[in-house]
DNA sequence: CGCGGGTTTGATGATGCTCAAGCCCGGTGG
DNA sequence: CCACCGGGCTTGAGCATCATCAAACCCGCG
């Protein structure tokens, strides 16, 4: 159940056997079905996770109903809503279960147990930070400067994995897009082969 | 020199005078005037800064010349390519001065000197980056669901001290649109005021 | 077999871009 | 003091990209 997330913590940092086990009583196991809530719009985001198996989605939904994702979470990656989960204000992002999914979870309040415990967690989650602020302002770059062709080819160089494991008209409102036009898209690049 | 800097680390940690005076001798103070080069693309970006005075801004140059900024960075704002800073790879975005500018600027090396000598550093860098995340992912959320006209209102509510000080065809690169939209929408905002 | 989720296709239209020209204003030099 | 220059902003006409709306299709599953 914790291979994920200490993995992912030992790229960055080192613990000691005693750390990793007060680390593991801190967060919370849990498994969600496809298409099941972990935080809904306007709900006050109470946990930081991170996904050991499976896919979660972080998105805001418009007036007209439509759905942007901000986020496509595989194994290893974190999401919450930042805001909310920091100030206990209500959230602006849904977030759900692509596929049936594991999860670690952990509430600010342990949270700030962790670093007071083990401070080394402080910097890893700046290391974390930093690999975050990268992928978000490359996304933000291509998103001021690509076509939609441009975006999508990047998602297929850079996600490939992402491809097979979520639906097509996710990929389309991750990349903001309208399904048909990357159906379109996609039409069009087989043809020129 | 160092006040906005020091008022920036204040707000999140408390430092000895000792502490204040040993972070003084790792940075070192620069000055640029409007249009200078902090930073060009395919260069090794070998600071990290923040501004104490006058406003910096990153930007990506396409094929086609259109620059598309990354980041405007007024008073207190930080400012780098994260990239090339961390890995020391080539940059890829450029960083200017938009106005007469004083920078403080920190090495990779000064750095890692900062955070094993004042440990307390590593959770500053990371509530920073947390405020970065959070004015990334709205500004990446924004630029999936707005129009050009609710990004352009977005923004006058939320930092109108740009308005005034950037001209307005860097708005528009920055709001990911050109200057002859942001013209029109301007407009129409005045019309229907 | 029929249903539902997901994808595709076509026709039409809006939003925002491109290109080209003109305007406004502050600064400089004759 | 005026003329000119340049940077930045505006305006207009035409166009491309992508969105919208509606319908059909595909396919795995109960």
């Amino acid at each position: 159940m914790f291979e994920v997330l200490f993995q992912n913590v030992k790229d960055k940092i080192s613990l000691t056997s005693d750390e990793e086990e007060l680390a593991k009583t801190l967060f919370i196991p849990k498994k969600l079905k496809k298409k099941q809530y972990l935080l809904q719009q306007d709900d006050v985001c109470k946990y930081l996770t991170i996904v050991e198996k499976g896919v979660l989605r972080s998105y805001t939904v418009d007036d007209a109903g439509t759905e942007h994702i901000l986020q496509l979470a595989l194994e290893g990656h974190w999401v919450t809503d930042m805001y909310s989960f920091l100030s206990q204000e209500p959230a602006i992002y849904n977030i759900d279960a692509v596929e049936d999914s594991e999860l670690l979870l952990i509430t600010n309040r342990s949270l700030d147990e962790l670093y007071e415990k083990i401070p080394k967690f402080e910097r890893f989650f700046r290391l974390l930070g930093q690999k975050n602020i990268l992928s978000l302002q490359r996304r933000l770059t291509g998103s001021l400067s690509f076509t939609a062709e441009d975006k999508y080819l990047q998602l297929t160089k850079n996600f490939p994995d992402l491809l097979n494991r979520v639906p097509q008209h996710m990929i389309a409102s991750y990349l903001g897009i309208t399904r048909e036009t990357l159906s379109r898209i996609k039409k069009n690049l087989l043809k020129d082969h």
